[in-house]
DNA sequence: CGTAGCATTGATGTGGGTCAACGTATGTGG
DNA sequence: CCACATACGTTGACCCACATCAATGCTACG
C-alpha cells in the first residue's frame, strides 16, 4: 500500500487511536485492490474473509430473495462495510457489487477479531464506528418509511447542493438511472418526478440541477434533522 | 432491584463479562421502573438519559414525520434500545412507547460510557450486542422491501409456530390489530390476509392459528435464513 | 449514418392504505 | 336479564403511489 493510502486509511476514526504496532499488524495482511465496474464484492450467505472499506469508487449494498432484488445502501469513501458480519463471524446478509471503478482496502476478518480482543482503544473506535453505521441505517430507514420517491429526491437535491457548496447549480457526476435506484425508484419514476419537482423551484438541464427557488425546495422537501444528514 | 432481575440481567450477552466492580457500577444507579401501557417511553430528538433494556412487556420503536408516523421496531424482552445513540451520546433517532405494561431497566447513559471507556470486556460486549442489533435492523428491512405483506404473515406464522413448539397451532396472545401493526400492516389488510391464507394451509378460528397444511404454508412463504432469524 | 443505450412520456396494472358499513363479542347500567 | 355501548374484526368500495410495459426522443460513438 502506498504511503498516502496508508495516511488516508490511518485517519479514519476507526483507527486513529490503534496503537502503532496493532494498526501495522492490520494493514501488513490487508489488500488493497482495484476493482472494475459492476464486480460482486461480496455474496450474501458467505462467511466474512475481509472487512471491506471503500477508498475509492462507488460500492452498492443489496440482497436477493425469490427472485427480486432490492439496494440496501450505496456507499461513498471512506466507509467500512459488512463490520456486524465480521465482527459476529456470521454470514454476510448482504452482497455487494462496485458501482464503478473502485479501489477497496480489505483487512482479514479474522486479524481485525484478533486485534479487537487485545486492543481496547480499537474496541472503542468499533464500537463508535458500528453506533454510527446503525444510525445510518436507521436514517435510511426513516427516509424511506415516511417520505414519497419525490420528497427523498428533493431532499438529495437539497443534500448534493450542500455537498457542492451551495451554489444552487448541482453537477450530476453519475448516471440518472443509478440515482434512482439509489433513491429507491425506478428510472421512469424518477423522471417524473423530476418534473414534478419543477413546480417546486428546481429547473433540470441534461446532468445539471438548478435550484431556482431555494425557499420553495426547501418548503416543499421539509428536511428534517433526525432523518437527513 | 429485586435479586431475580439482577441475575436476569447479569446473565445477559452485554453484562455476562464484565467485571462484578463495574457491574455493580452500572446497577448501583440503574432504575427498574414498570410503566403502564401506551407511555412514551422516549422522545426522538432528544439527548439519551439512560440506555433503556426491555426486562418484561413489549415495546415499540416508532418515528414521525410531517403527521406521518412508522413502526420501526417491535421489541419483546430482553433486550436493550437506543445503544447506539447512547454510545455516542446524539439524539435518538426513534421514539419508544410501551404497548403493554412494561417493566425496563434503565441505566443512567454516562454511567454505560464511563464503565465503557475502562471495561474492555464491557466494550466488546457492547460492540457484539450493537452487532446483533445491525443485523436484525437488516433483516428487519429485507423482509419488508423483498416481501409484500401476505408473505410476511406466512413467514411470522411459520416462525411463531416454530417457537411455540411446532404444534401446528397457534395462539394469538396480542390484538390482531398489535400484530398487524407489528408486521407492517392495516388491520384491514391482516384480515385480508389472513383470508388469503386459506388458500395456503392456513386456518384460522378466532384467536388461533392452524397449519392445516405446512407443506403448502411454507412453499408459499419461502423463509429463507437470510431474512428470518 | 446507423445503432445502442439512456431519458422521457403515456397507458395500464397492482399492492396496499383509507373510508365506510356491518357483524360480533364483551362488558355496563337500568 | 335485557338494552345498550364500546371496541375489535371483517368486508366492500375506492384511491394513491409506484411499478411495469410500450413507444418515442435524444445523444453518442463506432
Amino acid at each position: 500500500m502506498r504511503q498516502a493510502e496508508h495516511h488516508l486509511v490511518r485517519s479514519l476514526p476507526l483507527f486513529l487511536s490503534v496503537s502503532e504496532k496493532h494498526f501495522d499488524e492490520l494493514m501488513n495482511t490487508a489488500l488493497l485492490q482495484r476493482f472494475p465496474q459492476g464486480v460482486t464484492l461480496i455474496r450474501e450467505g458467505d462467511l466474512p474473509d475481509f472487512l471491506h472499506i471503500v477508498v475509492e469508487g462507488t460500492v452498492e449494498l443489496f440482497a436477493n430473495h425469490d427472485g427480486h432484488e432490492t439496494v440496501l445502501d450505496i456507499l461513498q469513501p471512506v466507509t467500512t462495510f459488512i463490520l456486524a458480519a465480521v465482527i459476529r463471524d456470521e454470514v454476510y446478509l448482504k452482497s455487494a457489487r462496485s458501482l464503478t471503478p473502485a479501489q477497496i482496502l480489505m483487512i482479514p476478518a479474522q486479524a481485525v477479531r484478533d486485534v479487537f480482543d487485545r486492543d481496547a482503544a480499537f474496541a472503542r473506535a468499533l464500537v463508535n464506528e458500528l453506533a454510527a453505521r446503525y444510525r445510518c441505517l436507521v436514517r435510511s430507514l426513516k427516509n424511506e418509511k415516511l417520505r414519497n420517491s419525490t420528497e427523498r429526491l428533493a431532499n438529495w437535491i437539497l443534500q448534493e447542493d450542500a455537498h457542492q457548496g451551495r451554489k444552487g447549480r448541482i453537477a450530476l457526476d453519475i448516471d440518472k438511472r443509478t440515482l434512482a435506484s439509489r433513491l429507491g425508484m425506478t428510472p421512469e419514476n424518477f423522471s417524473r418526478n423530476l418534473a414534478q419537482l419543477s413546480k417546486h423551484g428546481v429547473i433540470t438541464s441534461g446532468p445539471q440541477f438548478i435550484i431556482e427557488d431555494f425557499a420553495a425546495l426547501q418548503q416543499f422537501a421539509k428536511p428534517n434533522n433526525l432523518i437527513d444528514q
